[in-house]
DNA sequence: GCCAACGTTGGC
DNA sequence: GCCAACGTTGGC
């Protein structure tokens, strides 16, 4: 099983939301970078374990784990003229955006930071780092592991 | 609100 | 296919 991290500005979707959504899950729709999409088309599997960061917000932070619990989900927003996703290049039978479903797992007491992260020696490979502005991005095993002996799951 | 990094668009 | 202009992300 690999291991993920996806990003969410929390004033329009924090961990919270998700936990509080009916049965904790959410497509996660509006994904519109090519990169991120390949991630969330090609290499995250159901059941993977996936990070919950927060981004744009007063302290940048991982606060919670989640699961994809479907995967291959043509975005729905592509094909809605309301979304501001909505893409008229997109089409019902050969949809751009591919995305998975997510399922709230647990929150992580305390949160970890971004700046701890920074800081921390065993991370300073992690994508989150280096290529800062991509919102889905791989966290290998020992990135997992470290992170998850920083804090508890609640 | 600023601005660096970097992805996308479109003219040529 | 190049690359300048432009738009977006996201930390600070």
């Amino acid at each position: 099983m690999k291991h993920w991290l996806l990003k969410s500005e929390p004033d329009t979707f924090s961990y919270s939301h998700l936990a509080t959504a009916p049965d904790r899950r959410t497509v996660w729709d509006g994904v519109r970078n090519y990169q991120a999409r390949n991630i969330l088309r090609d290499e995250i599997c159901q059941g993977d374990l996936i990070f919950f960061y927060h981004s744009s917000c007063k302290q940048p932070a991982i606060v919670g784990i989640c699961r994809a619990t479907r995967t291959g989900i043509a975005d729905p927003s592509q094909f809605d003229p309301a979304s501001p996703y909505f893409d008229p290049k997109s089409s019902a039978d050969n949809p751009r955006w591919i995305t998975i479903e997510v399922e709230a797992v647990n929150a992580l007491h305390p949160a970890i930071t971004l700046k701890q992260m920074r800081t921390d020696s065993a991370l300073q490979d992690m994508a989150l780092l280096n290529r800062s502005r991509l919102s889905v991005q791989p966290v290998s095993d020992q990135e997992w592991q470290h992170i998850m002996s920083l804090t508890r799951s609640v």
